[in-house]
DNA sequence: TATACTCGAGTGA
DNA sequence: GTCACTCGAGTAT
């Protein structure tokens, strides 16, 4: 059996109180990330004392970047723009907007740009959101490392390359993690998170390798076909009405990897993480445990499969 | 061939010009998408004149709303939480962002309604990206059948199921297009766009049925298996770094629609429609044309290819 | 540096 | 109510 805290496709399911925390924390941390934003808008507003017209911007080269997030450009949309473009953008911006507001033209131009630095906070949560998911699932596995006694090294997330022996007194080391060592009965495991791996051409989540220490050789493992184990997708949203599409995501994922193990004869194990699992979802992915399909999942937000999963992790 | 213009995979590839374009009126659009929000921040500042400290908000219910958007709240994450996690939420804003605010306390929570909104104002966004790719999709049906001299009837995004005969001034129309209805070489054919398929159960965007106009029976013909002849999957998006993501998405879909309909012993045909196609899905999808996974694909970007597409949408 | 990762802000069937 | 659709705001490798 692959899990034995799923023993019924709805196992999967997460419960409301864990959406319901999860969106409680995505509120307070979304209030801390915005906290720069409003002291740029207060900052903003000190800048433009003395202005008696928007047209007054236009002489003000350091709030330029400013005026350009308030004309509606996101950053990623103007790496594909050119200067006229965003130059232009400016100008509609107080064509349209600014002089027709009168004499509240500086609350009109700060509240557009909040807008659309809000759309950027989102942005940066998201990614936050990712990277938590990530730590839980390093935690996890280090506290099943600890109780179980196990030997392991680790590696940080910079460019050093070098092991770290594992201690007892790890605290927030999840933050840091790039890579993992250990021995178990098969031999010697390094788990890699967030790699591209060549076979594939894409980066993966969770990889585990067949690899003492050494041959980790600063990320070359990964080109290393018959070193290859197990690779797993994580998705750490909580958002219900997500789960469906990032699975599918993670779905055609998963076959991109297997086809290019199997592509090289060298067939490997595939595993998925979810936070956020529906009912319909779950049906699917039960089926491809049972068909062997997938070799293993788990809810992040279910401690005990959560749990089992790390444990087999470290078995394999 | 399944399209004239798709000779290599990289015909499929977006070009730098439409990725401009695309961002430029997305820009534009978000601007007017703001307009509420900007109004609905100077409303607020006019109707807390006359308060002089952030726990007077707490006696106007009419602002609690606004309150909850300041606090960090989106509409999505309300529907998830309780009552008295809303009104902690207000409390711990006032407690640890308005008061420390000072004087400046009403800027404070107008700035932080405004970033929150902002991310709002980016799902409306999204949203509207989508209906625009759909109707593009739609417009160039109709261009074909005006083209070409095909009769045809529509049928209106609403619940009154009765079908409209097709004028050729249809200016506009796309916009109020659930369904179309035409005949050709192999009979009549009912298109509609945006329908859950029970066989599937899940939405699909283009759905392709064999049927008479009276077939469509309140929308009751996709539950009849032998009458569905293609689908296909619409992704209107432009950002180049959303495409590989969206593809991923878009091939468990139409696999998803392929293995429901294989196992009620009616394949289908089905397709693929997307603005922004990097090089290496071009690939993927090139390679499922060729071995005729996917019966036809193109840039919605690329009139040649999406001209050649809607013919022969029209002709099967 | 090209490429593809993070996920929830909306929406509607 | 339930479910799953829309797609780009960031980020990193």
């Amino acid at each position: 059996m692959f899990n034995r805290f799923i023993k019924v496709a709805s196992d999967l399911v997460t419960t409301h109180d864990q959406i319901r925390a999860g969106f409680l924390s995505i509120a307070l941390e979304k209030n801390r990330v915005s906290d720069p934003y409003v002291k740029n808008a207060l900052a903003f507003k000190t800048m433009v004392q003395g202005t008696n017209d928007p047209e007054d911007f236009l002489n003000m080269p350091k709030i330029r970047p400013f005026l350009l997030t308030a004309s509606g450009l996101s950053d990623k949309a103007m790496q594909h723009l050119r200067d006229n473009d965003q130059t232009a953008a400016i100008k509609e911006l107080i064509e349209k907007f600014l002089k027709p507001a009168g004499e509240n033209y500086v609350d009109e131009v700060i509240y557009r740009y909040l807008l659309i630095k809000g759309d950027a906070v989102g942005g940066v949560m998201r990614n936050r959101i990712g990277v938590i998911g990530q730590e839980k699932l390093i935690r996890a596995i280090l506290s099943c490392i600890n109780v179980r006694g196990i030997n392991y090294s680790w590696m940080k997330n910079n460019k050093q390359h070098n092991w770290l022996y594992g201690e007892n007194n790890d605290i927030d080391i999840e933050k840091e993690i790039k890579a993992l060592h250990w021995m178990n009965k098969n031999g010697s495991r390094i788990l890699i998170f967030n790699m591209k791996v060549p076979v594939v051409k894409k980066n993966i989540d969770i990889c585990l390798f067949d690899g003492k220490s050494e041959e980790f050789n600063r990320g070359k493992i990964v080109q290393k076909i018959n070193k290859a184990i197990m690779f797993g997708e994580l998705k750490g949203g909580i958002d219900p009405a997500g789960a469906d599409e990032h699975w599918k995501t993670a779905n055609t994922a998963l076959d991109r990897i297997r086809e290019s193990f199997n592509k090289v004869n060298h067939p490997v194990m595939t595993s998925f993480v979810g936070a956020a699992i529906e009912n319909s979802m779950a049906v699917e992915i039960f089926s491809q445990l049972q068909n062997k399909k997938l070799t293993n999942a788990a809810n992040l937000t279910n401690s005990n499969q959560l749990t089992e999963y790390c444990n087999w992790l470290l078995d394999i």
